[in-house]
DNA sequence: AAATAAATTTAGACAAGTCTAAATTTATTA
DNA sequence: TAATAAATTTAGACTTGTCTAAATTTATTT
């Protein structure tokens, strides 16, 4: 099997594949919290494995087998993230870092039972797919709120940013997944959103409303 | 905080612990599955940690601070073997392996909220007791049905060999956590021994009967 | 097209944990 | 008690994953 720093860059390039083609050497060294000479090591070792495909200098992508893992540990994460806030009673801002560790558990007749076990979700507690147990799920189609023109909205299905700083600020909000939002006003100055929630209206910044995604 | 190796040296040396004053290098060697060299290597780390008291060449005991660290990580142990067999519905002998990973899970306070979740539990599936979130449990006195004469008995309430060939053995013959039984009778010649049960009579070896824990 | 800057890789080192082989200490036996 | 055996530790090496500093490659500017 792999070694949990293995899983983890696999992981790491699975989520930034999403928002570029290769993925860079730096940006992994960035995401991963590490230095780059140490990314360029554990590249090589996972090109020898044949879990991604590695050409110097030019980035890398994940191979099907390379990917497949990775979808696999995340499908864990989430998993493991639902059990927490659904069963355990966490909140949704204090589950990503034990997620961070449950995920290297390894056996996948566990993450099968544990699935059945809560219904098989379908979103974690983040809004984010949870893959089943052949690894499909649907990408949804989210926008984040600061790409909608006024009067028009939508229900919160996802974050973008994970920080419990941010997931904190948006429970106090009552910003939660399932609500439906309209955009009534965008601030000339600073681009600031004023929303039209249920019964009340809220001020939300340009940062805040490019974090946090919409269905339309 | 400590590392995986480190607690699972802990753990271990407070296992042999329980049969013997002192722990030898050579038995740590052989119960972990590595050589006398490398566990002298770890007895000097933990040692410098504070969390053993060791003489060279005399063997080793548990500081308070290791007893504790060792504990906790019983505790998680026997909790998650609960979890799997009571709520993900996995057997008695298929546990140990998965809760050997998830024993490492570092949050204190997810393993308090799942033993809430589960009702706090005093026992795991094999009759271990679970300590409690201070660390406290009662060691029952238990004693191998080999070890009681004819006409005595009692309620089987755990096991000393965990090998899955051994609870499937004790499963196939309706030997579970609870069952009350009666010495009939002893062989002479093999020392075998043959019980009575609620309804039938069965007879196991010597070797069973030294495995299997009763209350009287 | 050079020159410079940025990104990436290579070289060499280190800590953790393990191993084999050799040295040392303790226990056993004659 | 001296010799032998068993247990334990030490010495030196290896793997994984990391780091810093230097070298190399690619990208960007003049
Ligand atoms: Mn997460
Ligand atoms: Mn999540
Ligand atoms: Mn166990
Ligand atoms: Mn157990």
């Amino acid at each position: 099997m792999n070694t949990l720093a293995e899983e983890n860059y696999l992981k790491s390039i699975y989520h930034l594949s999403l928002n570029a083609e290769n993925v860079s050497t730096n940006q992994l060294a960035a995401f991963i919290n590490t230095k780059a000479s140490s990314v360029t090591d554990m590249l090589k070792k996972l090109a020898d494995k044949g879990l991604i495909n590695y050409t110097p200098y030019q980035g890398v992508t994940l191979s099907k087998a390379g990917e497949k893992i990775a979808v696999n540990i995340i499908r864990k994460h989430r998993l493991w993230e639902y059990f927490l806030v659904e069963k355990l009673d966490f909140k949704w801002d204090e589950v990503h870092e034990m997620a961070e560790e449950m995920e290297h558990i390894s056996s996948n007749e566990l993450i099968d039972r544990l699935d059945k076990f809560m219904g098989y979700p379908k979103h974690d507690p983040h809004g984010d797919p949870i893959p089943d147990c052949n690894g499909l799920f649907k990408i949804h189609n989210l926008k984040p709120v600061s790409a909608i023109g006024v009067h028009e909205g939508g229900v919160i299905c996802g974050v973008r940013d994970h920080s419990p700083a941010f997931l904190q600020y948006l429970e106090k909000q009552s910003l939660i997944i399932g609500k439906k939002i309209t955009v009534k006003e965008i601030n000339e100055f600073d681009r600031s959103v004023i929303l039209q929630t249920a019964g009340k209206e809220l001020q939300i910044s340009r940062e805040v409303a490019n974090n946090l995604l919409i269905a339309l």
